[in-house]
DNA sequence: CACCCGATTATCT
DNA sequence: GATAATCGGGTGT
């Protein structure tokens, strides 16, 4: 399967984040080891017409790599623990929009990510914004990022998979809370949960 | 330069 | 359901 190239990412970004469920996220680390999952569950945040955007109020030095060309990863720093990776999307239709990568299938580099991540439950490996960033040791020097070549630290590549694709409001946000802009697979496990308790699986 | 709080997670009750 | 952990971006003084 190939590397999705920019055209994939240069469409407004609702389109991209249903688009991009199924697809595989591939980390190449520098010593040529590879982790890799397939993407259940990602959001659309439509940069300065989004009011829960961090671009929402304009260019800073945080959010610019947002601003710039389709096809960059944007990963910011939050709550003082977790990285979120980020694709940045189509400029046309409003600038600075992206999609924020959820959550995603393990598929290889599972033991890798066990040790990162502290646990042994695969379900729990990958399952979350931050947990994935973790899992695949993604941080803010990955910012800027081009995910459109095939040497790229962080890259994503078409498959073939088929998957029924549910839709709902985004997680963790104030502002725009009612719009529709979640996407994720209707039957993964792997979809984060964040009001499900880890160790006993029930939801609170 | 002080203050507030966040595109989260783990752990406790 | 509630909260601690812990950093730094963004805003306003």
């Amino acid at each position: 399967m190939k590397t999705l190239e920019r055209s994939f990412y240069d469409r407004r970004p609702l389109i991209v984040a249903r688009d991009i469920i199924g697809k595989k996220l591939i980390r190449t680390l520098n010593d040529g080891s590879e982790l890799s999952g397939i993407i259940v569950e990602a959001e659309a945040y439509e940069g300065n017409k989004d009011p829960a955007s961090h671009a929402f109020r304009g260019k800073t030095p945080r959010n610019e790599v947002m601003f710039g060309e389709a096809g960059h990863a944007y990963v910011y720093f939050t709550y003082g623990f977790h990285h979120c990776l980020n694709l940045v999307t189509s400029s046309r239709f409003g600038k600075a929009s992206a999609v924020l990568i959820r959550a995603v299938e393990p598929v290889s580099g599972i033991e890798e990510m066990k040790v990162r991540r502290k646990t042994n439950s695969v379900t729990q490996l990958t399952s979350g914004p931050g947990k994935l960033c973790q899992a695949f040791l993604i941080d803010r020097s990955l910012n800027g990022t081009d995910v459109t070549t095939m040497d790229s630290p962080i890259r994503l590549e078409d498959t073939s998979l088929k998957v029924r694709i549910a839709i709902s409001t985004r997680i963790g946000i104030k502002q725009a809370a009612d719009r529709m802009w979640r996407f994720y697979s209707k039957t993964s496990p792997y979809v984060s949960k964040s009001h499900v308790n880890a160790t006993t699986g029930r939801e609170s």
